[in-house]
DNA sequence: CAGCATCCGCTTTGATACTG
DNA sequence: CAGTATCAAAGCGGATGCTG
């Protein structure tokens, strides 16, 4: 990117994360903490191969990136976040949750990918009861199943499927984000074609901390 | 901005805000409140005259920003930005605060305005004693003197020049910063070339939280 | 002069094909 | 799998022109 050539720190900071599709790099590598090149171009459909390779390569002399060399047999680059890199989390889960309430306009044909949902539920969800036994929610909704687990009176994302969950819910993405968000309710969500099995106190449980 | 078609809220902020010189603008509604045209133009050194027009556009159908007009004498077009996008101030001072290490480099002949000093002040400095009576302190570092004053525990920046100062520090931006967030002493800074007039101890009065 | 719109050369991006 | 190469299209930067 060409620099703004401002003596100012969002400048600065945009000089280096400002370029079309950088966040969304910095996005995947915070979510999967690492991941080989074929990953991350799978979890950002729609870019160019070359522009994946370029972003990297940036963000890499920025020293936000670093490819590790994994071991045998898997013998592959491994692609992660240094410190600094990690560092911009806060401010992309702060675009994350402005940019959340642009998420109940129709999806359209979006593309959608289920380790998404760690935004929502990690920035938005609380657990109502920690004190009470973890619970865990399959979620099916895009490509690959992923759970929603609480603990530290928080919610996290892992790639699922669960091994013994409370509950299963599949659908489409927007209706699992609004029932999980609490815009819908489960009955509602339902009729629309949601698929829920399970506990429901499961999804109680869950709720915007907001 | 082309869409990133991706069902994710980040992506959908970035759809409405990654634009190049959008954050700026916004950063520049943030620190003015509302502003003419011409003052835009004058804090986004750089920019071309249609892009600024067109970003306005933009964040005006986006609804971040609406256009008032001006009552007479005055009567010129002001832009402010509505509570939706005030809301951005959180992910606009996360990235700020990211970039601000950036600001070490030696700026080379990068532009520099006054009021961004705005975001280092807000964001990283702190009033040390805030139950002593409040002190402004005059800062001479770019087109126009602005004023730093403590209060409710914090630091805020004004346009300046201050009334009854209780010290004035002139000098290059980066001395004028480094001079601030303690990272320079003020002997040491005296030396490369910074002015101080005034009390020392408002010096130290304002220091960095972190 | 404030507030844009138009034009044009250049750079970045997007889509696809190709390679070690 | 992990990229590079190529080329058309879109976006940007800079200059200039127009209008109240």
């Amino acid at each position: 990117m060409r620099s703004y050539r401002q003596y100012c720190s969002l400048a600065k900071a945009l000089d280096v994360v400002g370029d079309r599709w950088t966040l969304l790099v910095v996005r995947e590598l915070l979510l999967r903490g690492s991941a080989r090149y074929t990953d991350l171009r799978d979890g950002l459909p729609g870019i160019a191969t070359n522009l994946l390779a370029e972003r990297l390569r940036e963000l890499e002399e920025a020293g936000l990136v670093v490819r590790e060399q994994a071991p045998p047999p898997v013998a592959t680059t491994l692609y992660r976040l240094t410190p600094r890199g990690e560092e911009l989390k806060v401010a992309v889960h702060a675009l994350a949750r402005w940019g959340a309430p642009l998420m109940v306009d129709d999806p359209g044909d979006d593309a959608f990918r289920g380790h998404w949902l760690a935004f929502p539920a990690e920035i938005l969800l609380t657990d109502r009861t920690p004190d009470r036994a973890p619970v865990a929610l399959e979620v099916r909704a895009g490509d690959a199943p992923v759970v929603l687990e609480t603990g530290d009176g928080g919610v996290r994302l892992r790639p699922g499927p669960a091994e013994r969950p409370d509950a299963v819910m599949s659908g489409e993405p927007r209706l699992v984000l609004g029932t999980l968000m609490g815009k819908l309710g489960l009955d509602e969500a339902r009729e629309r074609g949601l698929s829920y099995d399970g506990d429901p106190r499961v999804l109680g449980r869950l709720r915007p901390a907001s």
